[in-house]
DNA sequence: ATGTCC
């Protein structure tokens, strides 16, 4: 593979055998992947291949190894040059995102015993961990098919939440094109009981305090001030899209051999976004984000009890991102107009300001995104910027640096909570084993990898937060 | 990420 260093932060993939268009990596030499440990640099050369994908298969400062894809990559398709969807390009975690709401209470305001009555609330009050337990135990399917059709505006609708909520949601809180009949029963039975819970693995709920600002009137317009208290979610669709992603992967293979695509990676299974297996994913792959968005609403909703039962204080949502996704986008390609089908997976949709995409009053401030950090390190609200040069995409995180098991190896997760709550952060977690896998050590440098981000012209910096407690999953 | 294997 030949690698071309073409700004400081930005690595080109030289095209070359069944490759149709380069890769483009943004990072810096010291945030690319292990090649010994990580073979995501050869994945990026992969996506390169798929049939339709237009101008580069692109991957985020965050980048690391995933199913087919890498994490934090980016690659769109043509629809109508036969471009084809891909269930690796989304991920299995269907619309796992993040959502940041800011509470009516600054840090100052949270007295040690209030801090410590908060976390033990959130503590007993946010489900997590493998298995079936939720916040909103749903009647049955048809419930759930609502769910999946509408997202945080049923949720909303059926009094778990605000109007305001959903102005601040991408898609007003719903993609569109869901069909529940997309959706096996099996993924449907999994969902059943999960709705409003974190899961587990890198899934958590944080109090943070907003520690620094950069941009003053953006952070304002979004409802941050510094030292304000602020809780971040993190999660997904839980076990219902996991099913329908593997569902859809085998449904795939028969496509693949009628339209004759070849693909170099088993795990890169596609079909054409215009073929029945395509629309199918696409239906299902909508109704598991719809899943996603309603998660993080509901857990929103057990925060705000928390909140409300321990300190008074309100929570404001400042905005919901999925960045495990694949979206139908209109862009420029070689100066026209083109319908594609954007596929981010580990990454964040950065609208420039004045987007038709933004909601009204954020629409001189960019998209927020939110890129959390690891457990103990700092997390940050970014804004996307005009010229984005990868779609209008970002990062997601920090980017995983050692494998679960290497982080298990390295520490213990006891000795990891005694650190954390040393150092001011309280932590609740569900899982010895999974606090250890989580460990900071085994994720690169968030702030090395905002740097990368905006060094890139990928968005800009409008906050940094730290935590002051985690709930972790 | 995930009832860490149907």
């Amino acid at each position: 593979m030949r690698i071309m260093q073409e700004t400081p932060y930005r690595l080109r993939i030289e095209r070359e055998g069944e490759m149709r268009v380069p890769g483009v990596v943004f990072a810096s030499r010291a945030l690319l992947p292990d090649p010994a440990a990580d073979r995501s640099l050869g994945q990026v050369a992969d996506v390169a291949t798929l049939p339709g994908i237009v101008t580069a298969s692109y991957a985020m400062p965050d980048m690391h190894w995933g199913y087919g894809f890498p994490i934090g990559g980016v690659a769109a398709t043509d629809i109508a040059a036969g471009g084809v969807v891909s269930p690796g390009g989304v991920g299995f975690d269907i619309s796992c995102g993040v959502r940041l709401l800011a509470a009516a209470l600054d840090r100052d305001g949270l007295d040690p015993r209030t801090h410590q009555r908060l976390m033990d609330e959130l503590g007993r009050t946010i489900p997590r961990g493998l298995g079936r337990r939720a916040v909103w135990p749903l009647a049955g399917r048809g419930q759930l098919e609502h769910v999946l059709a509408e997202g945080s505006r049923y949720a909303v609708e059926q009094g778990h939440g605000t109007p305001r909520d959903l102005a601040r949601c991408e898609d007003h809180g719903a993609v569109a094109g869901a069909d529940p009949a997309s959706v096996s029963a099996r993924a449907m039975e999994r969902g059943l009981g999960q709705l409003g819970s974190l899961g587990s693995g890198n899934h958590f709920l944080e109090v943070q305090a907003v520690e620094r600002v950069y941009d003053e009137p953006v952070a304002e317009a979004f409802g941050l001030r510094r030292d304000r208290v602020c809780v971040m979610i993190h999660c997904g669709s839980r076990g219902l899209g996991h099913q329908i992603c593997t569902d859809h992967v085998h449904a795939m293979q028969p496509a693949m051999r009628r339209h004759g695509i070849t693909v170099p990676d088993r795990q890169l299974a596609c079909a054409p976004v215009e073929s029945p297996e395509g629309r199918a994913y696409l239906a299902a792959m909508a109704a598991a984000a719809n899943y996603g968005r309603a998660n993080r609403q509901l857990l929103t909703e057990a925060a705000r009890r928390a909140f409300a039962g321990t300190c008074g204080a309100d929570l404001e949502l400042v905005y919901d991102v999925s960045h495990n996704l694949a979206k139908i986008e209109t862009h420029e390609v070689d100066g026209g107009s083109r319908r594609l089908c954007v596929h981010r997976k580990g990454a964040t949709l950065a609208f420039p300001p004045g987007h038709p995409g933004l909601p009204p009053d954020l629409a001189g401030s960019g998209q927020p995104v939110l890129i959390p950090g690891t457990m103990g390190t700092a997390s940050y609200v970014l804004a996307g910027v005009a010229g984005n040069p990868a779609f209008d995409s970002t990062c997601h995180g920090a980017g995983r640096l050692q494998s679960r098991h290497q982080a298990v190896r390295s520490v213990r997760g006891r000795e990891l909570r005694d650190r954390l709550e040393a150092a001011g952060v309280a932590v609740r977690g569900a899982s010895w084993r999974g606090l250890a896998e989580e460990a900071p050590a085994a994720y690169k440098d968030i702030d090395e990898v905002i740097a990368v981000a905006e060094g890139a012209g990928l968005c800009r910096k409008v906050a940094r937060l730290v935590p002051l407690g985690v709930v972790k999953g």
